[in-house]
DNA sequence: CCAGATATGTAGTGTTCACTACAGATGTGG
DNA sequence: CCACATCTGTAGTGAACACTACATATCTGG
């Protein structure tokens, strides 16, 4: 097999580049000019390794949540319900506010509505999140098996509270709120997540 | 005083279609002809009334958070902090999956990212996101007064996670969470508030 | 009924967008 | 060293965008 000019760039650096363009002006405000100057290629470099605006999108995204499943696995990894709602809201009020990345979350940020002709954009973020979803889910029902929540506890419910506080918080960062300020949220949103434990 | 033609149209019912486009697709995302054909009018009339696309949204924000406002004072007229959290969350859900309406809140769905040139949009419907907040602050400060939320209780954090869980919310109903779904959200969330609140 | 003022519809304007044709560069297999 | 395959940079492409010039229509004040 012929194997031709080889790449000259490494597409995860590029790719990390493009996801902080993404994240910061969503998938309709980021322009192709923006994309391919922070990942210091030309457009044709760019079509040819991605496809298109969305292909790099999607693959931006994959880098992205591959990440954020390994912090996942660490969340879901806490010992109790409230110990992992607390790990994770409190992760998440340190990662949105991170200065090494644009305030935020790259799953609301992305854009959670779009114009004609990319009305896939939101649905393939609404995926992701929902995995992260699905995750909590799974460690609530067994924290229920467990008899770590009480019998009354609904962990789908749960776990879709939990998700829905760190979108909440996510477009807060994105709006100027500080860490101290999502840690307070947190602080609070966690009680709700200790109102459905066994006492201890 | 000279008069001049009178316009054919009527500027609020317009600004509900406007405000509908925005609500669907974005700010970016909606394009001046969806916005003309959705108000019924053509594009000189819009920028005489309206300044510009930006005057147009800033205009539709206007009539949301007037509707919302109203709103927003019979849910602090509840009796107790927790009555008020669990009326507006429970109202949210509702609201939020009306059918009558796009799905989600336009105050999240109309640009919480955008592109240069545009950075503005995202900090006016931040701006008006904190004002209810406030007017939930408020509230909620009047009820630590009052006795019924606990010594320890931060009503600054209390109103900041309330609005959090109520954006959260947003964003879900705009991927499809159905009413049901928010519900269970809310009611979770309305035990953190009771966390904090005197016995009853 | 006339003069001035504002609104409307048609038909554009220049700009920016995502995307690509093409030619030259750089690799591999024979 | 040659045939071929793939990448890269230059320089565009057509389409869609926000916005507007202009002629016409419809009002008010006098």
């Amino acid at each position: 097999m012929r194997m031709g000019r080889p790449r000259e760039f490494d597409a995860e650096t590029a790719l990390d580049q493009a996801m902080e363009v993404f994240w910061r002006h969503g998938y309709e405000g980021a322009t192709i000019a923006q994309l391919t100057e922070a990942m210091g290629i030309n457009p044709p470099s760019l079509y040819a390794c991605f496809g298109n605006k969305e292909g790099l999108l999607k693959a931006a995204l994959d880098r992205y949540t591959k990440l954020r499943n390994i912090w996942m696995d660490e969340v879901v990894a806490a010992p109790t319900a409230r110990a992992v709602a607390e790990r994770m809201l409190m992760g998440i009020a340190d990662k949105q506010t991170d200065p090494a990345n644009p305030p935020g979350c790259l799953l609301v940020q992305g854009g959670v509505a779009c114009g004609t002709g990319s009305e896939n954009v939101p649905f393939e973020l609404a995926a992701r999140r929902a995995q992260n979803e699905e995750q909590l889910r799974d460690r609530f029902v067994r924290a229920k098996a467990e008899g770590d929540l009480k019998e009354s506890a609904d962990p789908a419910a749960l776990a879709r509270y939990v998700s829905a506080v760190s979108v909440g918080m996510g477009v807060m960062a994105s709006s100027g709120a500080d860490r101290e300020a999502l840690r307070q949220v947190a602080d609070v949103a966690v009680q709700a997540v200790e109102a459905q434990s066994t006492k201890r």
